[in-house]
DNA sequence: CTCCCGACTTGAACACGTTCAAGTTCGGGC
DNA sequence: GCCCGAACTTGAACGTGTTCAAGTCGGGAG
């Protein structure tokens, strides 16, 4: 009932209890990583081969990082991250609704291109449902809710009219359009993705056709169901 | 420059060579897996129960199968199968292209249904753009092809009016719908995978509707860039 | 200064998918 | 009947991700 050890000596209110002592030993683990992976690839490179490279011991790596996969999960935050910052450019330059949208599906790519060649790998433990890295789970929910918001941010800043019923959603649905980009590119094979590029290219200005239908009387129930169904699915 | 050793006897026209000793083997081998991956699950349950579980070496297992994965890849083909036989109800008696459309996706669930368990695994797999298991995959193009196939059959056995720069590619799209559908049950953790059928039953009248409005003077010149941009994608 | 405790570190050990050199079986040619 | 080669079968061994009991270290309380 009472306080458990009552603070004795100066308020120590700066730093309460997680001193890291070995956050540089976590860096060193990540950055060793992912430079490997990048060289050799994910499946070819071995924890083994991390820890030695890194100069620790391989149960070590464990201590900070729960799984292989879970050293990807940190380019993944470290990737949306870039991906805000590749965009901003666009979004502080642009009004078009359709060049928003562009530069900003383009900077989703750039910032993951240098790693195009382990995304693949990447990918195959994101798509997996019950994986912590699926961009549907709840683990990854504040890395797609800021995606999305990103996606917002394309929409909210621009001059487009868009109908008030898809204002709240049509986000989510950029977010969604977004995610097929990255499986197309995820695949695409074509040298420099060159295909990824043009395949957003030609889609925006699909996007920004439907939307300006999307206001046409006989469009409009189609509209409305599309975004009931969004709605029911989402509960 | 003779030919080499004349047939002596009787013609041996009927087996020429692949006299399946084994075969036997290899479906027990696959029937087990089936069982203990529905039984436990795909992750639990290892090569080597499968083997003992079976009667049979380890080994013997990598005799008849590349890989652990590979038996997956048994039971993609049969799923296949499976899904055209579900099917043919529908598009024996339906002519309605909504009904037809609507009738097949479901069948696709159907056929899938006793694997959802632990078809999130094999998904994951799938998801792999290297993997010989992506419906994309070359490999799999056998597959792909059917299945296309399928919902060519759903359109063409139709009353449906549809454009005929559209008929060609249509299937395909209808293919990749279908695809999404299956994304979408993967992750779908709703008792029964209820929320599929929803999307199913809400999406199929939306699809019926979009094809109306495909052949509005308005509309046209869309849909003439979406066939036009998935014909440049796939080349 | 000494002791203590939690943060950190270690590397051997485990379970698994996969490989492979060595064996066994079997049908047909002689 | 005998033998050959191909089809088939074996299980020990390898490399990998992961675990864990046993340490080491460092700073603060006494």
């Amino acid at each position: 009932m009472t306080e458990p050890s009552a603070p004795t000596t100066a308020a120590p209110a700066d730093r309460p209890r997680p001193r890291p002592r070995g956050e540089e030993t976590k860096r060193l683990i990540l950055d060793t990583a992912m430079r490997l992976f990048r060289e050799r690839g994910y499946a070819q490179t071995t924890m083994r081969a991390i820890a030695q490279e890194a100069g620790v011991a391989v149960g070590n790596a464990y201590y900070y990082f729960d799984s292989k996969e879970h050293l990807i999960q940190e380019f993944y935050s470290g990737s949306q991250v870039e991906h805000r910052r590749a965009a901003a450019r666009t979004l502080t330059s642009e009004t078009d609704f359709a060049a928003r949208l562009r530069g900003t599906l383009h900077a989703g790519i750039d910032a993951n291109a240098p790693y195009h060649a382990f995304a693949a790998t990447f990918f195959k433990t994101a798509a997996e449902p019950t994986s912590p890295l699926s961009p549907f789970s709840a683990d990854s929910a504040p890395a797609r809710d800021a995606s999305i918001a990103l996606f917002r941010e394309v929409l909210e800043g621009s001059t487009a009219k868009v109908p008030a019923d898809l204002r709240d959603d049509l986000p989510e649905l950029l977010w969604l359009a977004y995610m097929g980009v990255i499986l197309y590119w995820v695949h695409d094979r074509s040298p420099g993705q060159a295909k990824t590029r043009l395949l957003i290219d030609r889609v925006v200005p699909l996007i920004d056709r439907a939307l300006s239908l999307a206001r046409m009387r006989v469009v409009r129930p189609v509209v409305r169901e599309v975004i009931d169904l969004v709605r029911a699915l989402r509960a």
